[in-house]
DNA sequence: TTATTATGGACATCAAAGGTCCATAATAAA
DNA sequence: TTTATTATGGACCTTTGATGTCCATAATAA
C-alpha cells in the first residue's frame, strides 16, 4: 500500500526532449550544442540524452553533425516545433485509447434501440461508445499541444 | 524494429471500468448485477474485472453485496459519474506530466532575463515552462473529461 | 445453515521505461 | 592525412507496472 500505481503519465524522455529543444532554440546565435552540455544543463546522463536527441533527429526535428564542434541544432524555425509533435516522435503515435472489450456491450445497446445495422466491431472503429468520448478527449489534447511550440513557451519565459 | 514503443494510454483497466459501468447504468432496473455477468458481457476474466470492480466500490462509484442474488450497482446516478472520476479512480491520481529535469535550464532562462527572484526547483513546482504548458493540457483535458458521464454516453446511445 | 458472491493477498508473467557501455562512423581541425 | 572529437546504434541490464490467475476468507440472503 505504498505506492500508487501510475499509468497515464509523459515519460521522462518526453521531459527531456523538450527541455533540450528550448535550451537550442534559446542558444540558437551558437551553432552545434553538444551532447555533454544538453546533458548537463539537465542533468540527465549523455547516454540516455543520446537516444532521444537521435530519435528527434530521425524524425527531422534536429539536425546533428559528428566531430569536433558538432552537435544539434533545430532543423526548423522553433515556432514551427509544436508540443505534440515532439510528444508523437517519443512516445510513439498510437491513441490515448484503445477498446479491449468484446463488441458485445455498446452493440447490445444499439441493438435493442433498433441500430442494428451498424458494424459489430468494438476493436478501435467508432461503434464503441466509450471510445467515441476518449477519441473526442484526445483530439481536444492535441489540438492544445498543437497550438503550443518551442517558440510560444520562449516567448513566455519573456514575459510577452 | 518490429514493434513501436506504447506509452501514453490509458490502461484497460480502465476501459473494463468504463464499459462495466455503463452496463449497470443500463440495467438500473434490475439490481445486483453479479461478476459473472459483467465479465461475460465484456469478455474478461471475473477474477481481473473483480478486481476492477472493488476499487470502484472503494471510491463509492458503485455498491456491492455479496451472497446469494449479490452483484453490483451504481452508488450513484449515472449523471453524477464522470468519466475524469472513472479515470482517476482508475489510473491514480498523477499528474499526466512531472519534470524530471534539473532546476537549471528554465530558470537559467528566466535569470538571465531580471526574474531571478522565482523559486529555484523545477519538480513539480509550476516556476517550470514546460510543465507550465503540460498542466495546461492536462486541465484542458479533464476539463473535456468532466463533462462527459456514465448517463450522457447512455443518452447518446439513444440518439437524443 | 448453506449456497453464493464479493474481497484481498500472494503469485506469476511480460513488456516497456530507463539506463549503461562500447564499437563504429563521421567530421572538422591540425 | 592523421587525429581528436562527437554522434550513432547495438547489446545488454534492471526495475517497475500492467495484466492476469488462484485461493482462502468474509459477508449475505434465501
Amino acid at each position: 500500500m505504498e505506492r500508487e500505481e501510475v499509468n497515464i503519465q509523459f515519460s521522462k524522455s518526453t521531459d527531456y526532449a523538450l527541455h533540450a529543444l528550448i535550451h537550442l532554440a534559446h542558444s540558437e546565435h551558437r551553432h552545434n550544442i553538444g551532447i555533454k552540455e544538453l546533458s548537463a544543463t539537465l542533468g540527465v546522463s549523455e547516454s540516455y540524452l543520446s537516444k532521444v536527441m537521435s530519435k528527434l533527429r530521425r524524425d527531422g526535428i534536429v539536425r546533428a553533425v559528428p566531430g569536433v564542434n558538432g552537435g544539434y541544432e533545430l532543423a526548423r524555425p522553433a515556432e514551427q516545433i509544436t508540443f505534440l509533435e515532439v510528444i508523437q516522435v517519443i512516445e510513439g503515435r498510437q491513441q490515448l485509447f484503445e477498446c479491449s472489450t468484446l463488441n458485445s456491450q455498446q452493440h447490445r445497446l444499439l441493438a435493442e434501440e433498433g441500430a442494428a445495422e451498424r458494424d459489430r466491431d468494438c476493436q478501435g472503429k467508432s461503434e464503441c461508445l466509450v471510445k467515441k468520448v476518449m477519441d473526442g478527449a484526445e483530439e481536444h489534447l492535441y489540438q492544445y499541444l498543437r497550438e503550443h511550440t518551442i517558440q510560444s513557451v520562449l516567448d513566455e519565459a519573456f514575459q510577452r
